[in-house]
DNA sequence: ACCAACTTGGTAGTGACTACCACCAAGGTA
DNA sequence: TACCTTGGTGGTAGTCACTACCAAGTTGGT
């Protein structure tokens, strides 16, 4: 049967994937991105340099690997179709985020809160990984698009549908930059929410039905 | 005086950079831009890879080199501060995107109109320039903010304005996608005010006062 | 015991990009 | 005219990300 015996090659393999990355997240904050080589990751992982290239295609991957994306997707093909595309979109990622940073308070900050802030620190101050993650987010907006359900089969809708999702994610991004600087500070969430009303107006991540 | 001389010596320079981003832009939509390197293009353009890199820091500014930034800055400075933040935006990306295309129709393509379009081409299929175009937004996204005069001393302000001018900015990059799929034979205007009325609603860029 | 797939490591490249240095042409000054 | 500074250019050698191509060990299934 391949199949308990995919999962566990599978989960060797995610395990030494997430130690590598453990490692190079660990040594570009603390040497820098530029300052580090892929060889430096691998023999802090004690892997050799090909190991991380088969595991990560690029250095860049090494930081922005995560899949956070598929969270927002799901929340967003279980969202209402009735109300406007960035009020399902904008919800969507607020909770996404309200899940991701966690329910404590803003003082506590969570060691997953740490790492996230860690690795947006990376990817805004180094322009290989932003510039890498802001083109990520094309594959997001696709997913996004998909998630919306919306006929495929007209490309004006598609058209709008992408528009809109692309809109609410560099609002995300703005909104994710402004938390950084706050060290993570002020919740999430709660940003994203000023950022979307900031581009869209209040009403549109206002409380309402559905929610 | 260094003046006249600066003025000669800036004149030859930038004539040899057109030169040399002409046949870096030949090159790459005839070989791909992957398949050609900077060895080729400066053997084409009749100099060494030393002068390419002098007058283009990396690859892919022989491709994203532009200044059409400059001009959608001066426009939002220009416009009326009583309008939404997003309006002032979007009007100015749509008029700066109608200067550029030229006044034509949309069957007769103007050698500007050809030339904009190979470049989007190009920065679309190919995802090291799509990134790197995506992460100059930043520096636009930027110029918008100083260029919308709003105070600088209130942060939560400064937020507002990156929100919505980076929002405005996804939306123009998707109707430039959408531009480019349609080989520019609609009028790019009209798809920018369609991705914005997509993402900000049909009233944001409806016609109305100051325009 | 045996086979097959998977994972890892080594070697030798290509190509973008960066020092560091030398050369030459142009313009201003003694 | 001779000198000197400035700015564009070319060469060399090197670093580093990344990619074939191939060899070896390991693990899971028969």
């Amino acid at each position: 049967m391949p199949d308990q015996n995919s999962t566990l090659r599978a989960q060797r393999r995610a395990e030494t994937q997430r130690m590598i990355q453990a490692h190079a997240l660990r040594l570009f904050t603390e040497r820098g991105y530029d300052a580090t080589t892929v060889t430096d990751v691998a023999e802090a992982a004690g892997v050799s340099p090909m190991t991380v290239y088969r595991h990560f295609p690029t250095k860049e991957d090494l930081v922005l690997f995560d899949q956070n994306g598929r969270l927002v997707a799901e929340r967003i093909a279980a969202s209402s179709a009735v109300h406007p595309l960035v009020r399902r979109i904008g919800i969507a990622l607020i909770d996404s985020a309200a899940a991701l940073t966690g329910g404590g308070h803003a003082d506590d900050l969570t060691a997953n809160r740490r790492f996230l802030l860690a690795r947006l620190r990376l990817m805004i101050s180094t322009p290989a990984l932003r510039a890498k993650h802001l083109d990520n987010h094309y594959a997001l907006q696709q997913a996004i698009v998909d998630a919306l359900g919306d006929d495929a089969t007209d490309p004006e809708d598609a058209f709008r549908a992408r528009a809109a999702a692309s809109a609410c994610l560099a609002a995300l991004h703005t909104a994710l930059v402004r938390w950084a600087e706050d060290d993570g500070r002020t919740e999430l969430p709660e940003v994203i929410a000023k950022a979307l009303a900031a581009a869209f107006g209040d009403d549109i991540v206002g409380t309402g039905p559905d929610r």
